[in-house]
RNA sequence: GCUCCCGUAGCUCAGUGGAUAGAGCAUCUGCCUUCUAAGCAGAGGGUCGCAAGUUCGAGUCUUGCCGGGGGCACCA
């Protein structure tokens, strides 16, 4: 029995007894936990509601204490309760047989089957899409917040059974990657053979996408002659616009040349993230969405539709507009969102409809596909393409020509995930609508943009990375990074600090380790101290990035959540097997041996066994927290809830010696309940994507 | 102008309509002969922006106001 079902039981009696013997049905039930355990492990407080309900339904008075006491020989009959109190004005505050939940919940296996109980979403087709940085230069700490949020959603909603997509879109015709074309043939007058040799040369501390974060800045320079304050010179703009049209058109030597630049910094991207942890399914690109028509097609339905109209006259004459009542028109900015303009061209609202289409699968559409990358252990990523592939290619990342793999069915998610920032809501709201008027069947839910605030700067870590403040900036609460300044902390540039800050710590404490695992358990500690950094903070807050805090190993941190889980592992690699046998075997003869069941109850008596007690329902709520973040959309409550526990059996671990400890069934308990919490604390920390290392 | 989000301890933030509002950081005081001190304990610190309303019950819901941020391009 876990927690979660156990739950869900003593609400249906609740549910049960309301309908039976006061006739009246409850749509639902709420339970709570009491803030200590002295006053239970659930409380209902449905007495007040009954009450009301019953003077409602009848016209007599109720009294909700009298209620309350019939709904406490309900739930006194339930298995796995020990008893029921009456608190209050009406609290029904349910107390469990600790003993027999202890041994039950020793007896699950975590690691296999995490949360069958909740596996609600187990025949959907989830897709998140998620990462989507301009493949122009090298991700920045803002990237990763997304990238790291988006997983972490992922591996919540994978831990209650769902299957996922993962898609990382790739904007290789856009602005920004034009940008940098435009640095290259015109700034630095490089053709694509001298580009390829140029990024052959780059050593490895400075690799391509560190290259181009700075010739993309000294583009932004470029547009306005040198000078920063300057506006920018429409000539140099028209650069940009030349480079556009010859991406859009494709099959030339500028494309080829944008195309060699976009593959390479999406190569790099995915090596930051591997380094991360995060690994993706697809990479739809947008020359593809362009070339196959995805948007002529998109472009049929709407009319076909009429989610779409075309103006004759006004300010938006010659152009196809979807009317919103998103937000009032005003003269200076009209309701209506323009989604083709009218000169012809598509914006990229009305693009991403048509891809929200294809995800949904309701576009009638598909791309081609071909390997892009293979981890390690098998795992393929792959790309989109614009046409078919030959039987037989080069596979990338392997030595010989191979057979292509048969690609696993892309898209059609019943539900679509985009992780953007919060800033883009008013176009994802439009393209939600787009996407449900054309497909009113799969309707507005199925597309969910997964908000969040953008990561700024703290004014100390503007100074820190070398550049100048006003006095003005440096009393604000943050700064926005700017890609095109070249203003922002490179990811990669951070996991190396933190992985040598790490190892020095390392070095200190375990100089007898191999260099080998010092380095692993550095990277392990690093990336625990990045992704916990980047989740605990909840969707709608914005991060003022601080070196201090971001590099920081105690407190609230990755590093003090995988310390607790590594103290918990050390006491299992000393504890003589013998005695760890001894342990199992007596949790597990309770139910058969009275005096063993008498000598754990007595264990969990009084203030002392309160305490036990409130560590293991602690660690036996990771799933009903896992089912929170999933259907709350919210990963930062998993990571709060791991936090928590690791605090608490820091604590556990402090106050009590386990090995030493001398009453056989008191050892036991502390030894089961030491095996439950890392256990679950190692699987909530997993979940969002932290390792624990062995020692550190 | 319209619209969305935010306002909780000195700072940064948690907080399903439910019991005495919590963490981390910072400050101060203790605790390493122990299963790892990346730890633990203790202290100080609160008009939950303001006002009204709904409710048995409001930090949480509604409305108004004040303050801060984002968005509302024939950019992406």
């Amino acid at each position: 029995m876990k927690l979660l079902e156990l739950q869900q039981t003593l609400r249906a009696c609740v549910r049960a007894t309301a309908a039976t013997k006061f006739d009246i049905a409850l749509e639902s039930v709420v339970a709570e936990i009491p803030p200590r355990t002295e006053l239970g492990d659930l409380a209902f407080p449905v007495a007040f509601e009954l009450a009301k309900r019953i003077k409602q339904a009848t016209g007599q008075k109720a009294n909700p204490r009298a209620l309350a006491e019939e709904l406490k020989v309900a739930l006194e009959a339930e298995p796995n309760v020990a008893r029921v109190e009456v608190a209050g004005a009406g609290y029904l505050n349910v107390f469990f047989d600790r003993a027999a939940l202890l041994a039950q919940f020793a007896a699950l296996d975590v690691s296999s089957d995490a949360n069958g109980a909740v596996a609600q979403d187990a025949k959907r087709k989830i897709i998140v899409e998620h990462t989507n940085i301009n493949p122009n230069k090298a991700a920045h700490i803002g990237h990763v917040r997304n990238a790291v949020l988006g997983d972490a959603f992922v591996r919540v909603l994978r831990a209650t059974g769902a299957e996922v997509e993962v898609d990382n879109y790739i904007d290789n015709t856009g602005v920004q990657v034009a940008d940098v074309v435009v640095g290259f043939m015109h700034v630095e007058q490089l053709t694509r053979a001298d580009v390829r040799a140029l990024d052959e040369s780059l050593p490895p501390e400075h690799p391509f996408d560190y290259y181009c974060w700075d010739l993309y800045a000294r583009v932004g320079l470029f547009y306005r002659n040198g000078d920063a304050d300057a506006k920018e010179d429409p000539a140099r703009l028209q650069l940009r616009a030349e480079v556009l049209h010859a991406l859009e058109a494709g099959d030339n030597e500028t494309a080829a040349l944008a195309d060699y630049v976009a593959t390479r910094i999406v190569e790099c991207h995915l090596q930051t993230m591997a380094r991360l942890g995060i690994r993706y399914d697809l990479l739809p690109r947008e020359s593809d969405i362009l070339h196959l028509g995805f948007w002529q097609r998109a472009f049929e339905r709407l009319k076909e539709t009429s989610t779409i109209r075309f103006e004759t006259e006004g300010k938006h004459a010659g152009c196809w507009v979807m009317p919103t009542d998103l937000h009032e028109g005003t003269d200076e900015h009209e309701a209506d969102k323009i989604i083709v303009r009218s000169n012809g061209t598509v914006t990229y609202a009305g693009k991403d409809i048509a891809y929200q289409l294809w995800k949904l699968g309701q576009l009638g559409l598909d791309f081609y596909y071909k390997p892009f990358r293979t981890y390690e252990d098998g795992h393929t990523v792959w790309v989109t393409t614009s046409e078919p592939l030959p039987h037989r290619v080069y596979v990338p990342y392997s030595t010989n020509m191979q057979d292509v793999p048969t690609h696993p069915h892309f898209g059609g998610g019943q539900v679509v995930y985009n992780v953007i920032d919060s800033r883009q809501s008013y176009t994802q709201d439009v393209v939600r609508r787009g996407a449900a008027a054309v497909a009113p069947d799969v309707g507005e839910a199925a597309s969910v943009h997964l908000a969040y605030e953008m990561v700024a700067l703290s004014p100390a870590a503007c100074e820190e990375l070398g550049f100048e403040l006003s006095a003005e900036d440096r009393a604000r609460p943050f700064i926005e990074m700017s890609g095109r300044k070249g203003l922002g902390v490179k990811v990669d540039d951070l996991i190396n600090r933190l992985e040598a800050d790490a190892l020095a710590e390392v070095e200190a404490r375990h100089a007898d380790l191999s260099q080998d695992e010092k380095l692993k358990t550095a990277h392990l500690i690093a990336i625990g101290a990045l992704r916990y950094f980047l989740l605990k903070w909840t969707r709608n807050s914005l991060i003022a990035f601080d070196f201090k805090e971001a590099l920081s190993f105690e407190g609230e941190t990755g590093p003090y959540c995988q310390y607790a889980a590594v103290r918990a592992n050390s006491i299992f690699r000393k504890l003589d097997p013998a005695t760890l046998n001894e342990a199992h075997e007596l949790i597990g003869a309770m139910g058969a041996n009275e005096d063993t069941a008498a000598a754990v109850g007595q264990v969990f008596a009084g203030a002392s066994g309160d305490e036990l007690w409130s560590l293991v329902t602690l660690a036996a709520r990771l799933d009903e927290v896992i089912a929170q973040a999933a259907t709350q959309e919210e990963p930062a409550h998993l990571a709060k809830y791991a936090f928590q526990l690791a605090r608490a059996f820091n604590l556990f671990y402090h106050r009590h010696r386990i090995i030493a400890e001398e009453d056989a069934a008191r050892r036991a308990v502390l030894i089961q309940i030491a095996d439950l919490v890392r256990r679950q604390l190692t699987n909530a920390l997993s979940t969002l994507g932290i390792g624990v290392p062995e020692r550190m």
